[in-house]
RNA sequence: GCGGAAGUGGCGAAAUUGGUAGACGCGCUGGAUUUAGGUUCCAGUGCCGCAAGGCGUGAGAGUUCGAGUCUCUCCUUCCGCACCA
């Protein structure tokens, strides 16, 4: 115990030990309670970079921590292992998708296992192994058994060149990323698992997750988004009624056009005898399905000559194709109110088409039609009979009247839209569906599962390979035994990501989906991943959950009690990417300072949930900071005195590090368990370090105080540098600092009997006094005003009041 | 475009319930140790000012004895938008 940190020694040490004693195997434990600490496993890219260090480090620091409260905590391991990514690579390094995966994996696992993070490896789950998938194909099968998964068209972006379909991230500007050539959207027959369900408990249910972060509870809300309004229908001389959905049917006197999207049924019958709508037609089918695109695109329209009948006044309204309307939302028609719609407002501006104002403006919003559309909701003018009706007596009325008239109804509406789940990529989980022409999509049968991808394939880039694989897709129908083709597509990798979570707590069982463990291990306790995934991911995964809850699997309702999303990790103001090379590897770190410092500067740098710029200064700081604690600890275990036994009162200065120490549990404790900010924890240890230092020992007594201190610093310290601490408890202790208990406050050691206030003068502060603890609110008046600067401040005005805030401050305000 | 965040010293940040703005760390300045560099230790460090004091939390208004914190308007940056994961 004289040699200098060496933290690639001790981190060694550390690590050997801990895997040989097991301890980070997790076993059932009916005595105590269960924690488990799950952080969002990775995508096998290549190396692993400070984003997946962050995140990774934030979960094992909440881990440890719950286990040095007593829990019986689980912490699992996995990979994300299908997708996009490997299928680049397989082109670029001429190497299948699955070595190439495989491959990453193993540097992977590698690299985490140097961080030291107390993972259970016994539980580890790779998403593209068969054992894994096969579970979700038999899944799916269920789903369909339920008819929670059906088939229909759904636009994707299609490069003619190329033949193929690209994914949004292979869309630059609006062109092929490979050839350059523009995208154009293609409809073709897809899987969707029907979310919208569920749409309704997945907004209710958001308010049992107390735990979760309000803004990711407020992006869930907006996007499930509910909303009431009425199904409108317009009827049609000579045709089928056109439904539209609406929030506004207090404004129906107002609509002055329909607006239906380019592939409605109405739309292609006008194009068929008018060349220039149907060049018009096929104009707008250019561009990127994704929603930015479209909210961001020119709004472009042209009349098809058809109308329709206004549903209540009969009148003719003339209906308009309009390339931001989608035909796979709603009904794909909208009722156009440029009076009160800004969007439709444009519209009818760029087109000339008639505004009418139905809703009258108010002292507070007036309204000028002529500027802008007027979207407040008031009273009703210009509308016949139900002028003067305000918004909710119209809603009322209108939809009333449309009832009767067989026109209309009430009705609740969701944002949200049904989860398309086909691909038509390789690199993912075959879709375990068989297509015959006399039984349709039949599910393939349990004891065939699973339909195993395979892996030595031609992979040219262009197209999935298991499309041109006969031996893949040739097969019979598992019903009538006909001649069928299976189905080529894979899953969304969002399905693996849905429900792995669950798997860690049965993922050796070769028999079953999930089993007992399931209930015991889950909910989620502690959820730890990026803010970019505060919809998506979470909102599958849970959705995912009631899947399983209502086929029998699982118990729970919600998958993850508590959420906490970490911020990103920047360099100079931007993301961390390769494309920006601003990248910083986090082995190069460890190999120069050892994964302590890495771990403890990801956590010091910036709140767990904000965004952290990085600084090689401020991994230098870490890095001090831990040789630092190494001297103060080893200094401390050369001093000797003799214990003299003899009682003696502790003296002033014993009392002020005492306090401190338990001041400082109080805080940690404190911005662990609750704020979990570790950064203010991080300084509060500092702190307590630097009073450790100044702190002169003298004699047995003033070293026992140390020796306190510096037993709750290693404690303390333990889950964000668990290498170090263990070593240095080691030396000072001689026990394993993971069979010992987080640090408990000691609350006789936290009285004051002198406390300072601060006292202002007109809320600027003039002086600050030191006065006794049980000092009563006149003395403490009467001193504040006493004060000298006070007296100078105050001088020739009147003191109006006093305010006393107790043990904080005194106002005092003049005039 | 829509939805969600963030903006505080030279830098990362702290201020938890409306109550001392800048804890802790980085950097910098001066000093000690060292042959030197590095390391380590001590002192200082928001801005202006000799000082007293004044000013200061993206901009502007408001509420309050008191606002980084609450309200309104605006600006900038970041995240998500359903086929990146």
């Amino acid at each position: 115990m004289n040699q200098d940190y060496q933290p690639e020694r001790i981190e060694r040490e550390a690590q050997e030990h801990w895997q040989a004693c097991g301890a980070y195997s997790a076993q059932r434990d009916d005595q105590r309670e269960k924690f488990y600490c799950l952080a969002m496993f990775p995508y096998p890219s290549g190396k692993l970079h400070m984003g997946h260090v962050r995140n990774y480090t934030i979960a094992d620091v909440i881990a440890r921590y719950q286990r040095l409260q007593g829990k019986n905590v689980l912490q699992p391991m996995g990979w994300d292992a299908f997708g996009l990514p490997a299928e680049n690579a397989a082109i670029q390094n001429n190497v299948p998708p699955a070595a190439w995966t495989a491959g990453n994996i193993d540097d992977m696992r590698q690299q985490l296992s140097r961080l030291g993070f107390a993972y259970d490896w016994d539980r580890e789950v790779t998403t593209c192994e068969p054992e894994y998938y096969r579970w979700e194909q038999w899944f799916f099968t269920r789903l369909m058994a339920r008819d929670l998964a059906y088939k229909k068209q759904a636009d994707v972006n299609w490069c003619e060149t190329d033949q193929t379909v690209l994914a949004n991230e292979q869309v630059v500007d609006g062109k092929c990323w490979r050839c350059d050539n523009p995208v154009e959207r293609r409809s073709i027959n897809q899987w969707f698992i029907r979310i919208t369900a569920y749409a309704q408990e997945l907004l209710d249910d958001l308010d049992q997750l107390s735990g979760w972060p309000e803004q990711v509870l407020t992006m869930q809300r907006n996007w499930i988004g509910r909303s009431e309004g009425a199904t409108i229908r317009f009827p049609r001389r000579g045709g089928d009624a056109i439904e539209v959905y609406t929030t506004r049917p207090d404004t129906l006197m107002g609509v002055t056009y329909l607006a239906v999207a380019p592939q409605h049924p109405l739309a292609l019958e006008a194009a068929r005898d008018q060349p220039a709508l149907a060049a018009f037609i096929d104009d707008v089918a250019v561009m990127k399905v994704a929603e930015a695109d479209m909210a961001t695109m020119e709004k472009r329209g042209m009349a098809t000559g058809l109308s329709v009948q206004h549903p209540l006044t009969g009148e003719d309204i003339p209906v308009w194709v309009g390339n931001f309307v989608l035909m796979s939302y709603g009904s794909g028609a909208v009722m156009s109110v440029p009076g009160h719609d800004q969007r439709d407002w444009e519209f009818a501006q760029k087109y000339e088409l008639p505004i009418i104002q139905v809703i009258a403006g108010s002292d507070t919003h007036p309204a000028d039609l002529s500027v802008s559309a007027y979207t407040e909701k008031n009273t009703l003018i210009n509308s016949g009979a139900y002028d003067g009706l305000d918004f909710t007596q119209a809603f009322d009325a209108i939809v009333a009247d449309l009832s009767a008239l067989g026109l209309g109804e009430r009705s609740v509406n969701f944002r949200l839209r049904d989860w398309g789940v086909s691909r038509q990529r390789y690199w993912g989980a075959p879709i375990p569906v068989v297509n015959c022409d006399d039984c349709g999509a039949v599910p393939v049968p349990a004891h065939d599962l699973p339909v195993v991808l395979p892996t030595e394939v031609a992979f040219e880039g262009v197209g999935s390979p298991i499309k041109r694989m006969p031996e893949f897709y040739q097969v019979d129908c598992p019903r009538c035994g006909a001649t069928a083709e299976r189905e080529t597509d894979t899953f969304d990798t969002f399905m693996e990501s849905s429900w792995y979570y669950a798997r860690y707590t049965a993922a050796s069982n070769t028999e079953q989906m999930l089993d007992d463990e399931a209930n015991y291990w889950l909910e989620v306790d502690q959820y730890v991943g990026g803010i970019e995934h505060a919809i998506l991911h979470l909102l599958y995964a849970r959705f995912f959950h009631k899947l399983m809850r209502d086929e029998g699997l699982v118990t729970s309702d919600e998958p993850f009690k508590r959420l906490l999303t970490q911020g990103m990790v920047l360099k100079d103001g931007a993301k961390m990417s390769k494309s920006k090379g601003n990248t910083v590897d986090p082995q190069a770190l460890i190999d120069r300072y050892g994964a302590d410092t890495v771990r403890l500067f990801s956590m010091f740098a910036a709140p767990p949930e904000q965004s952290l710029e990085w600084s090689d200064s401020g991994v230098e700081g870490a890095n001090r900071f831990l040789k630092r604690l190494w001297r103060l600890v080893t200094e401390a275990m050369v001093r000797h005195f003799e214990a003299d036994g003899a009682p003696r009162d502790i003296s002033r200065e014993q009392q002020d590090l005492r306090r401190k120490i338990h001041e400082t549990i109080a805080k940690v404790s404190d911005d662990f368990g609750r704020r979990q900010t570790f950064n203010t924890a991080i300084a509060a240890i500092m702190e307590l370090c630097n009073d450790i230092s100044r702190f002169v020992v003298e004699d047995s007594h003033d070293q026992q105080v140390v020796d306190e201190a510096l037993r709750a610093v290693l404690l303390m310290l333990s889950p964000i540098v668990p290498h170090i601490s263990a070593h240095l408890w080691a030396e000072l202790v001689g026990t394993d600092i993971l069979l010992e208990s987080w640090p408990e406050v000691d609350e006789s050691a936290l009285g004051r009997d002198e406390l300072e206030i601060v006292v202002q003068v007109n809320g600027k502060v003039r002086a600050k006094l030191t006065i006794a603890a049980d000092a009563s609110k006149d003395e403490i008046e009467s001193a504040a005003l006493n004060q000298p600067n006070v007296l100078r401040f105050t001088d020739g005005l009147t003191v109006r009041k006093v305010i006393v805030v107790p043990g904080k401050l005194v106002n005092v305000v003049a005039q």
